[in-house]
DNA sequence: GGGTTGACGTGCC
DNA sequence: GGGCACGCCAACC
């Protein structure tokens, strides 16, 4: 049995975003009842990177939609070529499709009434 | 326990 | 929209 971290917690969550949908780090942070540790979000996805988790870490930006750890994959035109083929539109370093498809794990895995 | 870190968010200019 | 200052908090050393 393994102790959920923080950080798996986060990887649980990315994990479930769907194909062509994006997310930002509060988003995922506010669905863990941590709205203000939305900068761990991102340090999990560092760490998930590290640990070669199969974690879509593309698909999470910053609230504006820009792909703020684009450089952290290695390749910096990788997350925004990844992101465009999935049907994101990207203009400089942001989705210009983002409210569109915007995945909001505070609604999406809701519990449905 | 304390200081540092960080792929963020909000407020303000 | 862009830039800056500050807050926030889990993980790490």
């Amino acid at each position: 049995m393994k102790e959920h971290s923080f950080f798996e917690s986060v990887w649980e969550v990315v994990a479930k975003i769907p194909f062509g949908k994006v997310t930002s780090y509060g988003a995922i942070a506010r669905y863990l009842s941590t709205p203000k540790a939305a900068r761990m979000v991102g340090w999990a996805m560092n760490a998930s990177h590290a640990a070669k988790l199969d974690i879509p870490a593309h698909r999470v930006v910053n609230r504006l939609g820009m792909l703020s750890g684009k450089q952290h994959f290695g390749q910096i035109d990788l997350m925004e070529d990844l992101l465009k083929s999935e049907g994101l539109i990207i203009k400089e370093d942001k989705i210009v499709n983002f409210e569109e498809n915007y995945w909001d794990p505070l609604i999406e895995l809701r519990v449905k009434s």
